[in-house]
DNA sequence: CGATTTCTTGAATGTAATCAACACTGGTGG
DNA sequence: CCACCAGTGTTGATTACATTCAAGAAATCG
């Protein structure tokens, strides 16, 4: 292990800080870079990008030049199918990273489009490879931080292969809640980014099913609704609808 | 570029058979590698394992050892919800890689089954972290695996999401006969290793659902059933119930 | 060969989708 | 500031697709 002087001591602390205003930590806060290792990522990190709603990030097709990092705002990711019918495959909230899926094929697989006024930070793909040969705590960073991806997505397979629309909406109320908190942010307040619409195609369900579904927890006494202001006011109620699995279906077991 | 002598040059081309033997071409034969690279890759991969049907590779919830490539056999990957219900969230086919779920928390979040008599080869995960620091190209490589992961998961929360019972199976038909084909096996000869049953936790349908839906394509003249052996006698008419979504929903825009 | 598992088929049911009408919201310009 | 309008959300009635329940046939295994 190396010795550690004061001088590295602070800037190491600095960095971090910038690093979770970035909204970054996903990525590299979690490791135990030296002095060099920051300024690298540092420099890789710089460029920001500024989206409006329904601004696109970036579409299917599109060559594969960074990931993003979301550092304030949202977006979905969204898959389309030719006839129109589309599935929304991911929200990103702050702190998430978008744009794995390109790496396999050098292009997005995905439409990614913003919710609202979003910030992000640009990681240009070609040096984050380079710069994970060069640390290997990156590396490492970001295989988990993929394998991470897999494990989400196939919670989402177990939610649209098995699950009633009712367990549907308790979970991914359950589930914003949780990155909320993640965020510092009141775990019990929701305010949604996405439609109806967009959570309907999220979980594999009609818009107008959402739409009951908000009714029908508000009326339960689960939530209190006021358009996309949700309050969940009674939790644990809310877990009740998904009996015993909630570790899997909030991501709990394998979020961290 | 450097200069290969001859030596270098048989030697690499012995590897590269072995790999395909081995089943592992998906990870390391596309590289770039020179001899002692390659000496490298050979000593991470002697283990073998040998399952037959029924038995487990690895349950949820234990530590992540290595990474395992199907090397003949088949298996199934299967999510578990604590009252019963489950999703089958892959069949692993010969060249297939199992265990990346478990990167992100060091333990596996399936358990994988073997369909029948099942040969692997382990990769120590431990093992292939380090070298891939040392082997860019391997590096390169294991991210794009990877990603091609959760490309195909999100093809699959499509199906799940989006279609009817129908074009669930007739991409599922479809992507059997792909994967087949890449093995140099014929594309229009399907023996499944799976059940009905394991099809249905696939697809997120019922079982009777299935067999239906089997029974209807062959009335359709689409394919011919006999048991587990399938004969897709039409396929052209097999890809019109895809409509124009036929590369999206087979997998072929994103496997290559 | 018998026994168990797997598969098929039929009938009834149910959950969520679709179709349709209306209400609310928020942004814009008069 | 209000009225308007498009987009978004709610609710009701009807429909449809797939599930469930049930029974029997076929295949597989010991």
């Amino acid at each position: 292990m190396p010795a550690s002087g004061k001088a590295e001591t602070v800037s190491l602390a600095k960095i971090k800080i910038a690093c979770k205003q970035c909204a970054l930590r996903e990525l590299c806060l979690p490791l135990g870079l030296d002095e060099s290792d920051m300024k690298e990522l540092d420099n890789m990190l710089k460029r920001r990008r500024t989206l409006k709603k329904r601004d696109y990030l970036y579409r299917i097709g599109d060559s594969l030049h960074a990931l993003y990092a979301v550092k304030a705002g949202s977006l979905k990711t969204v898959g389309l199918m030719e006839d129109g019918r589309v599935q929304v495959v991911g929200f990103h909230l702050p702190s998430e990273l978008l744009g794995l899926d390109a790496i396999s094929s050098d292009k997005y697989t995905c439409d990614a489009v913003a919710l609202e006024e979003t910030e992000l930070c640009e990681i240009p793909y070609q040096a984050l490879e380079e710069t994970a040969r060069e640390i290997p705590g990156l590396q490492r960073q970001l295989l988990r931080i993929m394998s991470r991806a897999i494990v989400q997505e196939e919670h989402q397979l177990m939610l649209l292969g098995k699950m009633t629309a009712e367990e549907r909406l308790a979970v991914y109320l359950l589930n914003l809640s949780k990155r909320q908190e993640r965020l510092d942010l009141p775990a019990d307040t929701i305010r949604l980014s996405m439609s109806r619409q967009d959570i309907a195609d999220y979980l594999g369900l009609a818009l107008e099913t959402v739409s009951r579904l908000f009714s029908r927890f508000q009326d339960d006494g689960l939530i209190s609704v006021s358009g996309r202001q949700i309050e969940l006011t009674d939790m644990l109620k809310m877990r009740q609808i998904l009996g015993q699995c909630e570790s899997i279906k909030t991501g709990k077991k394998c979020a961290e």
